[in-house]
DNA sequence: GTCATGTGTCAGTCTCAACTTACATACTCC
DNA sequence: GGAGTATGTAAGTTGAGACTGACACATGAC
């Protein structure tokens, strides 16, 4: 893991509407609109958390047509365990130094 | 841990400075001074930085005598080791939920 | 048709962390 | 007395993330 991608988990952990969304999530899937009511936030701003959280790889959305034929979109999580350590962080920094002459994506071969 | 940790925390995790500031401390302490030329970055940014993973308790900081009778101000780590899963999160946010009715410091009668 | 529900997005505002520059102090060596 | 190095801090700028409000669209029920 590059401390790229440790950064871009640490930073979607790291808001407390985002724990509680996810902590709301462990007790299985749900639609936007309900956990918004139940965060008691504004959909909009949810939806903002949501994508990150998504882009994390923390959780999973899919859209789902209801038997009335309203689409509904559900987000569940996704597993993660992540350690915490020194050890994490230095080798997620190594990876850097290591690939600082091409840290951006391309150039594989 | 309550939430309000579990944020410091991830806060004082949150940012690429940081990182390489504690990989720098993995080899061992440093003063703050030599640390800031490492990572070429100015000494009042470090510091600021560094007073952030103090307060979370990822570095320890003290003042030592030098033998010319100069102060120095060295850095080490301490020792940490988070799990992040959906269950370290979950019990941070229920934590937070049970004191809910004095979430703020005092009023305890 | 209107009303209620759902999703998706945009244009703003606002707050706070990050960062720079500058200052003060203390010590050593010349 | 400098000049050099160290710590500590304060004032100011800037940029990104958090947040609100409003809009668009679709469907079902009345």
């Amino acid at each position: 893991m590059t401390s790229e991608d440790l950064l871009t988990h640490l930073a979607a952990f790291g808001h407390r509407q985002r724990l509680r969304a996810l902590a709301e999530l462990a007790d299985g899937r749900m639609q936007i609109s309900e956990l918004a009511r139940r965060l008691e936030m504004s959909r909009p701003l949810l939806y903002m958390h949501l994508k990150r959280l998504e882009k994390a790889g923390l959780v999973t959305g899919h859209l789902e047509l209801a038997r009335e034929g309203r689409t509904l979109k559900y987000f569940e999580l996704a597993p993660f365990d992540i350690h915490l350590n020194i050890t994490t962080i230095t080798g997620a920094v190594a990876q850097d130094t290591e690939g600082h002459v091409n840290m951006k994506k391309g150039t594989p071969t």
